[in-house]
RNA sequence: GCUCCUGUGGCGAAAUUGGCAUACGCGGCAGACUUAAAAUCUGUUUUUUUGCGGGUUCAAAUCCCGCCAGGAGUACCA
């Protein structure tokens, strides 16, 4: 055996043979069960990162184990390969999207292969190959069919950089864009959309099924659906037929309505607006309409907001009220227009303020009558006064109330309003998949017949960044006859949001090569859903909430059985590593320059600020991982980013961390190298060993039983790995290593360690003679009767404060326990001739004695 | 502003879920080996204490209340 540990040659050597045993490969259905792992497949950018390196570490660690003990285990791996990226790489350095995607490609598996993760690369998935979008596009209309997939006109969010719409998801909360950053412009264009509302209540709801996701996770996804729970009102308009519809999460405050405000672009603005009023309600909608996203946004903004001249009446008082227009009411929420009652909202109290606007109390406190003057609104429940009929109901009761009276009087009724919108998914771009639809002059918008897909991204396209959508330019291509009259007609020439390719493509896992359906029903039913998803947070509500509707689309539609697409999910933090920032000029500097002791500006001289941050060129602090697997090879990197954090936590580089790994490794081979025995193939004569033959077996079994119970429920890898150590260290300190015992305890090390540092492992394994790979073991079981101790350590506390511990039998009753600890020298000293009260005994743990005072 | 999470040695982190706080690793220090260094090995170090203040309990890092600090999500959602 090579005396010195050499993770370069092993590392390639057991890349190849797994290759060519296929160890990765998916097994054929069998009685076994099913395990389906998943990491977020990434986008070719080209370069492997550390991020990329802890999604997959994460995934196969559990793939493997799975393996190990008895499940049939997906593990595949793909591309998530349309997107701007490509296309920003044509304009700018005229290189064609696709061959610069699948270049990309290339050199991230490669690089993707180097880590030693067990991909079943023959189920690979690229979402932009014309076998993969051909079912997206089939999908499309399978929405379509199901009235799921719509035109609307709509103003939409236009990023004037790249040139294309983005979903409200792709704007940030200062009116940016996710990708360019520019602020987003309001524009008007006929657009395709997916009615995810349609599932919004589902989507809800069925986020208690997900007992393994994190609750963060769930709770975000339930803030985006935003689901309140209210009533429609309807206030006539004095002078006209039109009434105003408003949606109110208190209609137990309707009589406290002094006001309703509308929307500016809300279109009974210009109808209600008087002859006198219209000149400043014009200028007031010019003014907001030039505004920008972010000034109308902007933190601490007064609420402002004019009066049209219209009156509208409060059906339930009688009074009139007037009507305003204010740009802190949303047109794209609820109706449009909102009721104001200042005595019980907060905006509306301000606003009102603000405005010299009356305010009037229609909930008290109980034992109150509501003639006190509010200091600011009053939103908790209390008692209906002020309001007629309704006076003296509790406010909750009464928001019931007022809606039945309402429904009598036919001018309103219960309602549920959600936040989540319907889902933008049109976009001006070449580098995605077309939307398979004609515009016929006569008749309209027809599929693309399932025959003639996929619609295929014609080659030959001119890539200049500007105006319309490359597609849209290419006459040839645009101009088809009518699937349905034969007439003239129009393609589409929208391409579909890239979140559209990965909300299925877990799907496309299960039956990658299938020629002439997206997937078989029985083999994604076999395989879904995912039992464990691996991930970044940063997908938290999108990805993941697309993910889901899909899924719940393709059940409705009959295609798959199951409701939700991933069972557990786990997502991992970032990784960080040390910037060096200037705080008074703001530049980063990179590390080389900088002495770690003593960090100064290498041209300023001034001190600088340290600190962890996400891994990013423009901080230096990049570390790449190819680097890492040079110098030390993939089994010491995976390791260290296992080891560093438990894994959803963000996790700090530190190359003497990293350092730490590699020295373990190498004690674990020389441990096995100096190892002179036979793996045991039975078990070992139990009935008479000595005392350190015991202590090392209990140390075996120990590590089996916490790394097992580490890998289940909340992965717990580096608390695992601590264990691994621990039985390193029992090794190497004890004093039988010729034992059998010993023999088991090295057998169980590398047999553990496997699915964290599967080379070493495989390497050691074969090295002492083990028969097949190690990856194909089963996985260890603890014998219980190895973790039991004869004598335990007892703690003595007197009131509550430890005092010491003595050794006792283990097998000691409460009895006992409290003998020995009476008897016991520590006692004797602290308890002196006080009066013992009470004496508390924890079996196998402690005594407390309660003294009195 | 609202919602949620986190706070433990010099550092990353553990703690069977109320029962010896700091496992495991990093760093530091000392020693062995060496002409010397690296590598390796051995030993040692974190000292009434789990952000702060109260409470419950025989017993609190863990449960409850109130603060403080840091982070995340969200943002006029009616």
């Amino acid at each position: 055996m090579e005396s010195r540990y050499n993770p370069a040659d092993i590392e390639a050597k057991w890349q190849r043979t797994w290759e060519e045993t296929g160890l990765a490969r998916t097994p054929d259905k069998s009685a076994k069960p099913k395990f389906y792992a998943l990491s977020m497949f990434p986008y070719p950018s080209g370069n492997l990162h550390m991020g990329h390196v802890r999604v997959y570490t994460i995934a196969d660690v559990i793939g493997r184990l799975k393996r190990m003990q008895g499940y049939r285990v997906l593990n595949p791996m793909g591309w998530d390969a349309f997107g701007l990226p490509a296309e920003n790489a044509a304009i700018e350095r005229g290189i064609h999207p696709a061959k610069w995607t699948y270049q990309n490609i290339a050199q991230m598996k490669g690089q993707l292969q180097k880590l030693g993760i067990a991909f079943d690369w023959e189920r690979e998935v690229t979402t932009c190959a014309p076998d993969y979008y051909k079912w997206t596009q089939w999908i499309f209309l399978q929405f379509f069919q199901a009235g799921l997939a719509y035109q609307k006109e709509a103003a939409v969010n236009w990023d004037p950089i790249d040139q294309t719409v983005l979903a409200n998801e792709q704007v940030d909360n200062e009116g940016r864009s996710w990708r360019s950053g520019a602020i987003v412009e309001r524009k008007l264009l006929k657009q395709w959309f997916l009615k995810i509302t349609d599932y919004a209540e589902q989507l809800l709801n069925d986020l208690d099924k997900l007992t393994g996701w994190p609750e963060r996770v769930k709770l975000m996804q339930a803030n985006w659906i935003g689901k309140s729970t209210g009533a429609y009102l309807e206030f006539p308009i004095v002078g006209l037929e039109d009434k105003i519809g408003v949606f109110t999460t208190r209609p137990d405050t309707v009589c406290g309505v002094t006001y309703v405000v509308l929307a500016p672009e809300h279109p009974l603005t210009p109808k209600v607006t008087t002859p006198e009023r219209k000149a400043a309600v014009e200028a007031f909608i010019a003014e907001i309409a030039s505004q920008s996203e972010t000034d109308r946004t902007a933190e601490d903004k007064p609420k402002r907001g004019i009066p049209t001249g219209g009156v509208a009446i409060n059906p339930f008082t009688g009074e009139e009220i007037p009507i305003w227009i204010a740009d802190y009411v949303l047109y794209e929420y609820g109706t449009g227009a909102v009721m104001g009652v200042p005595a019980h909202d907060v905006r509306d109290f301000k606003f009102a303020k603000e405005n010299q606007l009356p305010v009037k109390v229609v909930i008290a406190p109980s034992g109150e009558d509501g003639s006190k003057t509010l200091e600011a609104a009053y939103t908790e429940p209390g008692i209906m006064v002020n309001s007629g009929q309704f006076n003296g109901i509790p406010s909750e009761s009464g928001k019931m109330a007022v809606i039945t009276e309402a429904e009598k009087q036919g001018g309103g009724k219960a309602r549920v309003q959600y936040r989540l919108r319907d889902w933008l998914i049109s976009r001006q771009r070449y580098w995605g998949a077309p939307i398979p639809m004609i515009h016929c002059p006569s008749c309209g918008t027809v599929p693309v017949p399932e025959a003639d897909l996929p619609v295929r991204l014609p080659e030959d396209v001119e890539f200049s960044g500007r105006g319309a959508s490359p597609l849209a330019k290419l006459d040839n291509w645009v101009q088809v006859p009518c699937p349905s009259c034969g007439e003239p007609a129009r393609r589409e020439t929208d391409t579909m949001d890239t979140f559209i390719d990965s909300s299925w493509y877990f799907l496309r896992y299960t039956d990658a090569k299938n020629e002439s359906q997206p997937f078989d029903k029985a083999v994604v039913n076999d395989w879904m859903p995912v039992d464990q998803y691996v991930g970044g947070i940063e997908h938290a509500i999108l990805h993941l909430l697309y993910s889901r509707f899909f899924t719940k689309v393709l059940r409705d539609r009959g295609l798959l059985n199951c409701d939700e697409p991933f069972q557990r999910l786990l997502t991992q933090g970032m990784v960080q590593a040390m910037t060096y920032k200037n705080p008074v000029t703001g530049k980063y500097i990179p590390p080389a320059k900088v002495n770690p002791s003593n960090p100064k500006d290498p041209d300023t001289g001034e001190d600088l600020e340290v600190f962890y941050e996400k891994m990013s060129k423009s901080k230096y602090n990049g570390i790449d991982p190819l680097e890492v697997l040079a110098k030390y090879g993939a089994d010491t990197a995976r390791m260290f980013i296992l080891f560093k954090a438990p894994p959803e936590k963000d996790l700090e580089w530190d190359d003497a961390d990293v350092e730490g790994q590699y020295r373990f490794l190498n004690r674990v081979w020389r441990l096995a190298s100096e190892f002179t025995g036979q793996l045991p193939t039975k078990s070992i004569n139990l009935d008479k060993l000595t005392k350190a033959e015991k202590d090392l077996r209990r140390a075996t079994h120990t590590a089996i039983k916490e790394i097992t119970a580490d890998l289940e429920g909340e992965y717990q890898f580096n608390t695992a790995i601590s264990e691994l150590m621990k039985l390193s260290n029992a090794l190497a300190d004890t004093s039988s290593k010729q034992s059998p015992v010993y023999a088991e305890g090295i057998k169980t090390l590398i047999l553990l360690l496997a699915p964290f540092a599967p080379h070493v492992a495989e390497e050691l394994w074969q090295n002492l003679g083990g028969t097949g790979s190690v990856h194909e073991q089963s996985w260890p079981e603890f014998d219980p009767d190895a973790l039991v101790l004869d004598e335990i350590t007892l703690v003595i506390q007197v009131m509550g404060k430890t005092r010491g511990t003595i050794q006792v039998p283990a097998d000691a009753d409460k009895a006992a326990l409290e003998k020995f600890a009476r008897e016991s020298e520590i006692a004797q000293r602290y308890l002196g001739d006080a009066e013992i009260k009470k004496v508390i005994v924890v079996p196998g743990k402690l005594v407390n004695f309660v003294v009195g005072k």
